[in-house]
RNA sequence: GCCAACGUAGCUCAGCUGGUAGAGCAGCUGAUUCGUAAUCAGCAGGUCCGCGGUUCGAGUCCGCGCGUUGGCUCCA
């Protein structure tokens, strides 16, 4: 080993320093303030501990308590120090582990004999103050397998030995220990506890143990913690600023849509709102006859013998509504469709077709039923009732390729229009609970990869996520609160054509089977409804508002000239009302604006004098007044070019 | 489905340790005719989610159910 290893600094200066030299020591001898700061150091793009001795050249950016990094550093830690406060306040209490991504949270789940309650969690913050404010340092120590087990052995952590058992043969097993607490964890760890400047506990929840529902249900405890209560107070007002966003809110204020205990989960979309998806469903029309789908409308129950032939029967079922006639028949029992593929199928499978119909875009609006669990349900980005913009390609293999393209650009083109910018791609390839033939399979993922890399589209592998009947792709978007959803889904199905023996005459004249691609857009209508809410905080541009236009007449003289200028707006096609109770000119602009109307024409003596409006736009002030036929030019065109502009 | 919290007027919420329900906004009525984010006054409005239980007495305590919210798990 050389004696001395040189450090390149983000500056571009190069220090030399002897092997061994630890990152803390490298702050040192920058600075006492940067050595006070310090919580880690990023060595060649990869977080380390500050204790971790440096034994080669490389580049080397010290972590502090200001950088986004160094939050990570000071929430893990907080981590340790609350699972230190929860065992000094319950001895008995067993570890299990803390959580993977401390970018805003950190969160331990314990072995505990009830649920914690509020005022614990109060109780424990109090500890966990007490304990950051006794300034203890944290400790690294790099152990064998041997010992690390006979010291949780010692601490009766039987969880622990079980999670030491999961960690890889050859993989170093450090331990981080703080005071009368000692956890193993990879780190990296703050200095002292002192330099976890602000923490609160978030909620206590039940976790089971390893993630997985058959295994002993622990009790998990989240928290937050920062460098200052200033970065703290910041998180928390972001925190609220999101809340005020959230859709639910967003439809009761605007009256948009309800739910009702008479059918959980399943919104009932008032009349504002049921403009606004329709607009939607309209959109994807308009779309159609441009990339040439056909819409076909199918029913919304069929016989049970139609899942059982698809398979859903067997492998969706507990997913799946049954619907039971009054004197039905014994042997014939109904269900609510889950999906449209099968239909599709029978569709299909009711004619001949040749390789000259392909491909042959089968879309279909149909409302959906599925049976989600009660607990996973919410607002209207998981519901039981719903619709897409489904649709089914019947094609030939040939054909996959050109048409998984065309739906790229689909795909952009009405995402571009909503201005959702941050999208993930993800492959999903089969799964352990697959039908079908591997070989197919493999040509079926080799095809959805090379459009992608055509494309040059950056996309995540989900290794064994594919649905049971084919690989597909996923087009997931991130909502205000950073929940990520699953929105447009390209799948394609080589078993769907077996199962209904689905056929098209090739062009020498032998029967073929034709490869079907399910593909949605907006997915569900439902949960883009509620996705796009939030994104546009309800401020939903003109073409979408339920309301576009409200007239506003200042005195009652007014009205008759306020109906003209609504008459004018309607016979342009807009959505147009007036406000012709006796008000002030400010309560109706108070209300205008808080149904996020997004023009509001304000007519007075003059305005009906001159055939002119006062152009209010939605968050902005007066325009000043303008020709009537101009401002119902402008609002038109807005709404005609599904702007996002006003 | 599992672990919790919550459920009071259309909405947002108050109601301490059990003593018979309250505010603001919205609504209705009247007055006010007003120029760019809330005019004033009056009135009305509640099976306190439902069902049981404890108690002299339950919005308040306990149990069960329903629903919602946050997690877990699931998610074709």
């Amino acid at each position: 080993m050389a004696s001395t290893i040189r450090i390149t600094l983000p500056d571009g200066s190069i220090k030399e320093v002897p092997a061994g030299t630890t990152v803390l020591e490298v702050a040192a001898s920058i600075g006492t303030r940067l050595a006070r700061e310090t919580v880690a150091g990023l060595a060649d793009g990869r977080m380390v501990d500050l204790r971790t001795a440096l034994d080669h050249d490389v580049t080397l950016r010290i972590v502090t308590t200001r950088d986004p990094e160094g939050g990570e550093v000071i929430r893990h830690s907080a981590e340790h120090v609350l699972a230190d406060a929860v065992k000094r306040l319950w001895p008995g209490t067993q570890i299990d582990a803390g959580r993977q991504d401390h970018s805003v949270k950190f969160q331990y789940d314990f072995r505990f004999p009830r649920a914690f309650r509020p005022e614990d969690l109060e109780r424990i913050e109090e500890e966990m103050r007490r304990i950051i404010a006794e300034d203890l340092p944290f400790r690294r120590l790099e152990v064998g397998r041997e010992e690390a087990r006979r010291i949780m052995a010692q601490r009766g952590e039987e969880l622990k030995l079980i999670r030491i058992d999961d960690i890889p043969e050859g993989e170093t097993i450090t331990l981080y220990e703080h005071g009368p607490f000692i956890d193993v964890c990879r780190g990296p760890h703050v200095q002292r506890t002192s330099q976890i400047g602000a923490v609160k506990l978030l909620e206590a929840s039940g976790a089971y143990f390893k993630g997985d529902e058959s295994n002993e249900m622990l009790q998990r405890i989240y928290g937050t913690a920062f460098a200052s209560k200033k970065e703290m107070n910041a998180y928390f007002a972001r925190l609220e600023e999101m809340r005020k966003r959230d859709h639910r809110k967003l439809g009761v204020q605007l009256d948009l849509f309800s739910f009702h205990p008479e059918a959980p989960a399943s919104p009932f979309f008032h009349p504002r709102g049921a403009i606004v998806y329709n607009e939607l469903v309209e959109l994807m029309r308009s779309k159609y006859r441009e990339y040439g789908y056909d819409e076909v409308i199918t029913p919304q129950i069929f016989d049970v013998a139609l899942w059982k032939r698809s398979g859903h029967y067997d492998n969706y079922r507990e997913n799946m509504f049954f619907a039971d006639a009054y004197d039905e028949v014994e042997d014939r029992k109904f269900s609510v469709k889950p999906m449209n593929c099968p239909s599709h199928c029978v569709l299909f499978a009711s004619a001949s077709h040749s390789y000259r119909d392909l491909p042959l875009r089968i879309a279909d609006f149909g409302r959906l039923h599925r049976y989600e669990r009660s607990g996973v349900v919410t607002g209207l980005t998981r519901v039981r009732s719903f619709s897409q913009d489904d649709a089914h390609i019947f094609c030939t293999p040939e054909q996959i390729g050109p048409e998984i393209r065309s739906l790229f650009d689909f795909i952009f083109e009405i995402y571009e229009l909503f201005g959702f910018s941050s999208i993930e791609i993800f492959l999903s390839t089969r799964p352990e609970k697959a039908m079908g033939d591997p070989a197919v399979w493999q040509h079926a993922e080799k095809v959805l990869a090379r459009s992608l890399d055509d494309r040059g589209a950056a996309y995540t592998l989900n290794a064994g996520d594919g649905a049971f009947y084919g690989p597909k792709i996923d087009f997931v978007v991130h909502d205000a609160i950073g929940r990520e959803w699953q929105l447009a889904t390209i799948q394609l199905d080589f078993l769907l054509p077996e199962r209904f023996e689905l056929t098209y005459v090739g062009s020498d004249g032998t029967e073929k089977r034709p490869v079907m691609i399910h593909r949605a857009i907006l997915g569900s209508i439902e949960r883009f409804f509620g996705v796009m809410l939030e994104h546009f905080a309800g401020d939903l541009p003109p073409w979408l508002a339920p309301e576009q236009v409200r007239v506003l007449p200042i005195v009652d003289a007014i009205n008759p000239y306020a109906e003209k200028v609504r008459d004018a707006l309607l016979e342009a096609g807009l959505r147009a009302t007036v406000d012709s109770r006796q008000e002030k000119l400010g309560y109706k602009i108070r209300e205008g604006e808080s149904m996020k109307v997004p023009y509001l024409l304000v007519a007075g003596q003059r305005e009906a004098d001159a055939g002119t409006v006062a152009l209010r736009l939605r968050h902005r002030r007066d325009e000043g007044s303008h020709p009537l036929d101009e401002v119902v030019a402008r609002i038109a065109n807005a709404v005609k070019t599904r702007s996002r502009e006003l």
